[in-house]
Order: C-alpha cells, then structure tokens, then sequence
DNA sequence: TTATTAACTTACTTTATGTAAGTAAGTATA
DNA sequence: TATACTTACTTACATAAAGTAAGTTAATAA
C-alpha cells in the first residue's frame, strides 16, 4: 500500500516530541536555564536518560548547554532560538490539556 | 529536591503526546476516518504496536471504533470531538517545524 | 591527603517495540 | 461440504529503549 504521503519535516518534529521527556525537558527549560540536576529532579527522569536526551537535543539545535568554570563547575542547559520557538506548540499542548482532561 | 511543579493535565496529554505513534496516528486520523490496514502502511507503523495504540487512544476517548457488519467487515477509526480537538495543536507542531526543519 | 560536589558513565534489569507467523469471523467459490 | 479469501487482529519470540544504582571524573577546599 501507499507509505508516508506525510511530510518529513512534520515526521521529523513529531519524532522529536514523541521521544519520551523530550517534552518535559523543553518545556521545563522555558522556565529559563536549568542545571541537569534541576532538571532531573523536576521531571522525575533518570539521569541516563536526560543525559541521552540533553545530547540529542543539543545536536538538534534546541538546547545549548552553557559551562561556567566556577567551583564547583556549574553547568546549565538553555533553549536556542529554535527551541524557544516551541513555545506557542507547548501552550496548545496546554490549552488542549485544560480543556479536555480532567484534573 | 522539588518534585513535579508541573500540571498533571500538561503532564498526561504530554504523556499521550510522546508515546511513540500516537501523534501520528491522530495527525492521519485528520484526514477522516481510516481503517486498520490503511493507518498501518500509512505511517509505518507495526500491526501490533497499532493495535495496542488504537485501544489506549480509545480508552482516552480520543479515538472512536466504528464497526460496518459487511463483507468482510468493515472497521473504520475515527477521531472524537476531544481527538478532533487536537488539530491546532499539530498545526503548530507543522508550523514549527516549517520554520525550524530542513527539507 | 582526603573530602566535597555536580555531572555524568557503566553494568545490569525491566519494559517497550519490531517481526513474522497464526487465529477468527464471515462469506464466496469449487 | 470443503476450501479459499479478506481484514483485523494475537501470539511468540527477538531486539531496542529506558530505569536503577553504583562508580568515575574534575576542580578545588579543608
């Protein structure tokens, strides 16, 4: 039969947000920057994961991760423009999720 | 450390959202009803991966089963006015990733 | 020298997904 | 009557992803 009429990059940014916690993460760092035990502790991930997942993202172009050589070393992890731009996606995720879910 | 800051609802439909297939699904269930087989080669996805999705996305009340008694039975799937409700929520995710994706 | 702290890694277990064959129900055909 | 046909699933087994907990690294402070 037919195979994927859809389109790529459509695929490609539902393949993104269906990755499990990438979501979480995005949307926690619209909060502003966070350090990976913030972020771990916040969402409940484990830090494998968000490792692997703070990796992919960063090579996506969607979280930068910024160094600041204190003592200790602080590190955190931060949107670029790309993915600040998810921003208005999140808040449909929300309105959908207040409108249809119970509480 | 704090623990989960984040609405429960936000919290499930991003839940539903990054469980492998599901945004697909509902993505191609936009075009209108569809049957099994025609998902299935649609998107990819795998006979029994489908099956197991198309139950919970039942039993979310997003996706609805409709059965034809011909021959052979005809079953199709449709979108419930919460799934249908959805359709700004991928339009935004397609928007992104216009903006955002390669060709 | 030892301790401290955050940010990871690694080894191992559990869960999720993929593959391919098989079953069920309801006809139609030989 | 028996066999085949079609779609929508199931089942058994293999592979991949995620969870858990302990260990490593690097920089500096005590």
């Amino acid at each position: 039969m037919e195979k994927s009429l859809i389109c790529p990059r459509f695929e490609k940014a539902i393949g993104i947000l269906s990755q499990r916690w990438t979501g979480l993460i995005i949307y926690q760092l619209l909060n502003g920057p966070q350090r990976f035990c913030s972020i771990e502790s916040s969402i409940g991930i484990s830090g494998k994961v968000l490792s692997d997942r703070l990796k992919d993202l960063e090579n996506e172009g969607i979280v930068k991760r910024n160094v600041y050589p204190e003592t200790p070393v602080r590190i955190e992890y931060s949107l670029t423009e790309k993915g600040q731009a998810m921003e208005p996606l999140m808040q449909e995720i929300e309105k959908w999720s207040q409108t249809w879910l119970e509480a």
